[in-house]
DNA sequence: TTGGGTGCAAACTCTTTGCATGCCC
DNA sequence: GGGCATGCAAAGAGTTTGCACCCAA
């Protein structure tokens, strides 16, 4: 159980969510997701306990993770969104993804935040949030 | 007409593509798009001219211009892709987008450039491309 | 007891595919 | 004339919505 696991559960009770059976079986999936994981592949996640949830409550569970920004939704560009819990004590982080295998993975940058932070301030927009992506080909398919 | 209609048009014919009527009307659609546009608002663009273009070709000629780097196509995290010209003359952008109402604007920053590329020096990991996403709110929706 | 929580199925949207026809070369 | 190009319609995939039932508080 990881801490994120018991910071989701303790912040929607304090939202004033009830503590449903499926959301808790949710946030426990996306607690054991290492990366980005596609609405589906947490649905799987959570079959592979004993508790079966259904499709439109995955979604709808992760629609107020994300409001309560519990959770992080993004697209790599494969038409299918992918959540991510936000870990207020681990680091930020962005994504690798290959083009060839579709492969998608974690890597920390503090000289790519630091400009992003600098260039938030002087742009005429109120900024919450970024998101970097960067394509090419893992060393797998590289070969 | 801008450059980059007639550069793509060319380059199509390089790559060995017949000049069909749907596929130029499609070219000439994107040349006059400002900002990033998904393929129901490029549809309607070509719509407005004479032509009337299929919404399967809309999505298959995108595709072939994707293949050949004269767009790049992305997703701001509404389900729906968006699709750019890749103007080789033109600054390289990224975009901003106003999660109140959608709006999707462009800006440019040499210094998030450089922290990319220098990033994308050390990875383990062939980066080809880059996206960078900005959320949050835009004047008008902030008031 | 009451209203949020959940599952199922249907609806919706965006995108892709199959196939017959048309047109460029 | 041959084969890519195109349009239409249908299929697919992902996601959302409607609605009845259930359960926590």
């Amino acid at each position: 159980v990881s801490t994120w696991t018991e910071h989701a559960l303790r912040a929607l009770t304090g939202a004033g969510y009830r503590r449903g059976g499926a959301r808790r079986a949710v946030v426990e999936a996306l607690g054991r997701q290492r990366c980005a994981a596609t609405a589906r592949e947490i649905e799987a996640a959570v079959h592979e306990g004993d508790r079966a949830v259904g499709r439109a409550s995955v979604y709808r569970i992760l629609e107020e993770l994300e409001r309560l920004r519990l959770v992080q939704r993004f697209d790599v560009g494969q038409g299918t969104a992918r959540y991510e819990r936000v870990d207020p004590a681990a680091e930020h982080h962005h994504h690798l993804v290959c083009d060839r295998c579709g492969r998608v993975m974690p890597f920390a940058d503090p000289g790519l935040e630091d400009a992003i932070a600098r260039l938030s301030e002087r742009v005429r927009f109120e900024v919450d949030d970024h998101e970097v992506l960067l394509r090419g080909s893992c060393r797998a398919c590289r070969g």
